[in-house]
DNA sequence: TTTCTCACA
DNA sequence: TGTGAGAA
């Protein structure tokens, strides 16, 4: 399942075979590069080159503006997007704090000893 | 031929 | 967003 995800963010189209997959203007295109929207890559002579993933996204800002979204709400829409991508991200790469692995063992404990979280387990004095 | 950037009777 | 100019 990573095999399809490398291939679909390949940049391989030029923006004329977008401007007939999407049925968009060059402009239109650019513009929406502009704001941000899709990041399509440079060949040898700054020629823009497209991934399928940018033509998904660019059908999709189609969409909603066919459905009445301005541009800025877009934009918006996009932002979001990738602000909890980056939260994932961060928790994924981000170790387990002190706190967690006591929390942790502590309920191994409890479950192990057959005991119920109820149970207050103390270790000298402090609470595990 | 196609695409790029820039600019606007 | 469209369109035209001049370059690559």
């Amino acid at each position: 399942m990573k095999e399809k995800e490398l291939r679909r963010s390949l940049a391989v189209l030029p923006i004329g075979t977008v401007m007939k997959l999407t049925s968009l203007s060059a402009r239109q295109i650019r513009y929406y590069e502009e704001q941000g929207l899709v990041i399509p890559e440079r060949n040898e002579g700054n020629r823009r080159m497209y991934s399928l993933n940018d033509i998904d996204t660019l059908l999709e800002i189609k969409d909603y503006l066919t459905e009445g979204i301005n541009m800025a709400g877009i934009k918006h829409i996009y932002e979001e997007k990738a602000k909890e991508e980056a939260e994932k991200k961060a928790r994924m790469e981000q170790p387990l704090t002190d706190a967690d692995v006591r929390r942790i063992l502590r309920d191994e404990f409890l479950s192990v000893g057959g005991l119920k979280k109820e149970d207050q387990f103390t270790f000298r004095n402090r609470t595990l």
